[in-house]
RNA sequence: GGAGGGGUACCAAAGCGGUCAAAUGGGGCGGGCUGUAAACCCGUUGACUUCGGUCUUCGAAGGUUCGAAUCCUUCCCCCUCCA
């Protein structure tokens, strides 16, 4: 037991919250980490106008360098989106605009300062956009000094690109060196930034060696990649993506009541994971509590996962909505609204009609469908006719109306 | 370039002149049970409807026929084998 030593307190962290998966060379990381304060890098890709929780994990990577006092980089592909990751996919993604990109990593830029810590000079994100260097690359120069390194025998055997190869899907050569110029981001931040950590999903891993391996070549210097694991639920789907619509971190998108619903609906089975995973719980006291009552615990994690991206007004807040909603059969302000008018006693709107209006269902033929399976429900009564009619005597004393789709879609109808 | 096979709804996959808005499975949605969970059970799953029907869908465009997802012609795309 001469050379045991004990595990660095961030890679212990990581491993214990889930976030590990792969590491090109675990103890010497944990030695320089244990050393120094190291800079740590993750990219995010901008095809998207926003995030959705399929990068929450790498979210909280870059926390957790923060609370270990290690100090994040975001890159922003604002270079590599122009070109498009093969990584897990079958076709040539669409090119988007320069404006679409530049809007998208305005907006992901301002989403990820949310969750990151800004004030602390010494742990304060930096956020570096790879198109700064990408743009001015000189092609000769590029080929013989980085290109050089890569040799196509190995190129074609990384995963990303042998998957399209083998179904026989094209893929373009723009497209081949998207993982040329990923590699050369972490040699770019390497030199002028010296970082040296690089994290990414599983499905990263090619790219985030490519990137260590080159920085060994070219410079002779140590560098060391990270992966996370890819998250399944319980029920089997990817995370992020609901039949719904994605579960975006973007207010304007989603909102913090849909982003709270969404923890608390979590399969039982995933529920301490993620508790590790997305909250800033300790360990411990995740295992003290962990026992504890299901729901309180889904509950927990709702409010702690919704503070964490909205702050702890809204969290609580969409928690007293669902309180009311759901245990009290009443309804809170978190629900979303529709006004309508009716000017006297006699004037009306039609039930079908009125979701419509709500945008909450699209197509008349599925609202018939619903209200015939029972689905429709006014002030907690169900709707058995699809000719019923909104009358301004519903109402009653309230200036409102509780209409809900389904268990879990309630809404709130203002008498203007 | 030659020889075959195929493109059907959200996905997979049957249908191969009328009974086809299209079997079946998965997924989704609704209901039941429960805990806003899972599993399970039931229902539903093109649009519009005065609930009688009406309109639009089976790769695209034309054609044959009283009638086409089904037959014919042209075109587009995909797969397998050979070169």
């Amino acid at each position: 037991m001469w050379n045991y030593r004990p595990m660095n307190k961030f890679l212990k962290e990581f491993k214990d919250r889930g976030y590990f998966y792969q590491c090109t060379s675990e103890d010497e990381l944990s030695k320089l980490l244990d050393k120094e304060k190291i800079k740590g890098y993750i990219g995010f890709d901008c095809t998207a106008e926003s995030l959705h929780v399929g990068s929450l994990l790498q979210i909280m990577c870059l926390r957790l360098m923060q609370k270990h006092g290690h100090r994040p980089i975001v890159l922003l592909g604002g270079g590599t989106t122009r070109i498009g990751d093969p990584s897990g996919k079958d076709k040539t993604r669409k090119i988007l605009t320069e404006e679409e990109i530049e809007k998208n990593i305005n907006n992901i830029e301002k989403i990820l300062k949310n969750y990151l810590d800004n004030n602390d000079p010494k742990t304060k994100p930096i956020f570096v956009n790879n198109y700064s260097w990408l743009k001015e690359l000189n092609y000769i120069s590029f080929l013989r000094d980085i290109g050089k390194h890569f040799t196509i025998n190995k190129m074609l055997t990384f995963e990303s690109v042998k998957s399209r190869l083998d179904r026989e899907q094209s893929l373009s050569y723009m497209e081949f060196n998207y993982m040329i110029l990923q590699a050369y981001d972490f040699l770019e931040l390497n030199k002028k930034e010296n970082c040296s950590l690089q994290i990414g999903g599983s499905d990263q891993w090619g790219n985030i060696v490519n990137g260590t391996e080159l920085i060994k070549k070219h410079s002779n210097k140590q560098a060391y990649g990270l992966t996370t694991p890819l998250i399944t639920l319980a029920s089997g789907a990817k995370m992020g993506k609901t039949e719904t619509g994605a579960i975006w971190l973007d207010q304007k998108l989603l909102s913090p009541y849909d982003y709270w619903q969404f923890w608390r609906n979590i399969d039982d089975r995933d529920v301490v994971k993620f508790l590790k995973m997305f909250t800033d719980l300790n360990i411990d006291e995740i295992d003290k509590i962990k026992d504890k009552d299901i729901n309180q615990l889904k509950i927990k994690l709702a409010n702690e996962a919704t503070s964490m991206l909205h702050g702890k007004d809204k969290a609580l807040s969409a928690e007293k909505t669902a309180k009311k909603t759901f245990e009290e059969n009443s309804l809170g302000e978190n629900l979303p609204s529709i006004d309508v008018q009716l000017n006297d006693n006699n004037s009306s709107v039609n039930i079908v009609d009125l979701i419509i209006l709500s945008k909450l269902e699209n197509s008349k033929s599925e609202i018939r469908r619903l209200i015939k399976a029972k689905g429709i429900k006014i002030n907690n009564k169900i709707i058995i006719d699809d000719k019923f009619l909104i009358q301004k005597k519903l109402f009653g004393k309230n200036s409102f109306l509780k209409l809900s789709i389904g268990k879990k879609k309630h809404l709130k109808i203002n008498l203007a």
